[in-house]
DNA sequence: GGTTACATTTGGATCGTTCCAATCAGCGGA
DNA sequence: TCCGCTGATTGGAACGATCCAAATGTAACC
């Protein structure tokens, strides 16, 4: 009987303090902690109204070190401040909880550099596996040689550049951009019009490559022409899509409708139409791509499609987590569908 | 010499590994790792090059539970999904990283059950300090029991109910509400507005009680009375807003003005306007709170009140960090700035 | 050659938990 | 009394790093 019951506060509880307190070994408080069988139901009784009087707080850190184990997902995004990121990372956050996990942030803010930094860190911490949406311009081998092998890895919504280095077997979860701006288009086209631009994105980024493919795609089901100045790039923000407006315009035939990279694109084009004397989903159609917050809110609603950012989190994490169940299994390309969202932006054509 | 060359690949290289097989002690290995000035240069030389040999990875982990220290600091915040959280976790993560820490992220939905839980779940993984930002209706001695007092905490954006117990010394990071919202009204008052709203928000929030504070601070010294019917509530969202539009003009006299409880208050507050007629920043001047994205680029853009989440970020990190350097001193109670953004919504009172 | 000084290196013990084989108490049957 | 059996409990050795006091080797000085 030291001098325990004064209660110094500052001192961390151990399993040991527990144990001496109740007289039995570490051992029967550890297992007391599982829950196991084993403990007899009265020792059980006093060992766990210690803890509690105590404030024991468990050491996971400590049982995962000799267990071999981890509780950890990572989770690494280009950019946190997209909603649709912040979006998707909750849905991980949740499903990782629900399967015991805590989940490791980090943000790359769109630097490779930043990246290899940042998995170099969180691979330290040794998570049971990594959910990645690569910076632009990441590529495999940098990856690689930041992370290692050992960890399984799920890509998010961008493959990476590079060679894919055979021997890590790394899952992919991807969005169906293809399908998505094909589905938009046919619906433009069902809608009357003829005369439909893609607009906006980068073509070096291989989301606006697939949506643009979608595109193109629906445009010659239909047997219909695409004229050069109907596909316009620009930066996927509003003031920069609003600035390339006029490109549109540029030359004879002029579209009636526009398949937007994404909505913030579509808002930014929005905004370049009001300012030629254009009314957005009366003299002119538009579709986006994402379903933002504000989508459903702009003057008019924009049509566009959803990804259902918060489900693709908890999809991702599932998907790790599956692996981390079967680590031998084959790996994965999942394509996740995105749903076409019909809202007042995507007009029939003028009669005129 | 064992069947060491044949690089079974799948399992974790650890100091005794390189110590192996360099014929030095793990010891040495270790101070080659933190870079201590002991080592021989040529040993080191030696040391360096079988690690990369070996792509050994540094296990933080153990280092810890043998330094009994941490590296890593919680961030619980009750909306992800909101992008003034979202680039708040952006500027929390990118100082924490830049501390050589790493964020472990949880999210509690505004649900303060969830919270109990996330907060036990986190703290067993040891962080060095937790940042909350509460859930709705959390209270203190809850939050108490679940992540007892040894761990620091650094409450953003809201207080917590109940008592605060004195032993716990928890630093705070508030929002200048009060003195926002006072700005706001100033700045329309000296636009030429004599007869101001304030609209949106629930009173039951403290934040809405700060903002609501400042506005009639600034109507009092300003002389001016406010009519009962100029002060309407409403659920934070754009849509609710829209739809209580028409409880400013219930009666006379109707308001030319009104300071909104947040931006997603003043752009519904904006459709309504438009549906009644009332052209927003023309015939009726409005400012919003928190500057969100759409803030800028609404028709006409939205005067508000920013309080530069991402830098709130880094500062909730920072003041937490300095925490961790001086453990004993005083809690400190830091109220951030906020600053006006004017823009066109807040035009000055039509003469008719 | 012996002593001291300095530069390197090292063998345990340790952090807080879990695993495992071994132990122990109690009891019924031979 | 001895044996085996079941149910509970336990001591030590891990996990992968760090700390510390002590050991080693080498050069320098008297």
């Amino acid at each position: 009987m030291a001098t325990e019951s004064t209660h110094p506060v500052h001192r961390k509880i151990t399993l040991n303090d527990i144990a001496r307190e109740c007289d039995v070994s570490r051992a029967t408080v550890s297992l007391v902690l599982r829950g196991s069988p084993l403990v007899n139901k009265h020792t059980r009784a006093r060992v766990e109204e210690e803890l509690r009087r105590q404030g024991y707080v468990y050491n996971r850190a400590a049982a995962n070190l000799r267990r071999r184990t981890s509780s950890s997902i990572a989770l690494v995004l280009n950019d946190l401040a997209n909603p649709f990121f912040a979006e998707f990372a909750a849905g991980v956050d949740a499903a990782v909880g629900d399967a015991g996990f805590v989940t490791l942030l980090g943000c790359t803010s769109e630097s490779s550099t930043r990246e290899q930094a940042v998995l170099g860190s969180l691979i330290e911490h040794g998570p049971a596996g990594i959910i990645l949406s690569p910076a632009e311009g990441s590529n495999a081998q940098q990856v690689l040689a930041a992370m290692g092998a050992q960890t399984p890895l799920l890509l998010f919504n961008r493959e990476l550049g590079g060679d894919l280095p055979e021997y890590a077997h790394w899952d992919l979860l991807m969005l169906d951009n293809q399908r998505g701006t094909r589905l938009a288009t046919e619906h433009l086209i069902a809608q009357g019009h003829r005369r439909i631009a893609f607009f906006g994105g980068h073509r070096d980024s291989s989301s606006c490559r697939q949506r643009h493919a979608g595109y193109a795609e629906a445009m010659q089901a239909a047997g219909l022409r695409i004229e050069p100045h109907w596909q316009v790039e620009c930066a996927p923000t509003r003031l920069d899509a609003a600035g390339q407006t006029a490109a549109l315009f540029a030359a004879e035939p002029a579209p009636t409708a526009a398949v937007c990279y994404n909505d913030a694109v579509a808002l930014g084009l929005m905004l370049g139409l009001n300012q030629r004397g254009l009314q957005p989903g009366r003299d002119f159609a538009l579709t986006g791509f994402d379903d933002i917050a504000e989508a459903s809110m702009s003057m008019p609603p924009l049509t566009t499609l959803t990804a259902a950012p918060r489900d693709r989190g908890r999809q991702a994490a599932e998907l790790l987590l599956q692996r981390l169940r079967e680590p031998a299994a084959s790996t994965r390309r999942t394509i996740a569908p995105v749903q076409l969202v019909i809202r007042e932006s995507s007009c029939p054509p003028t009669t005129a």
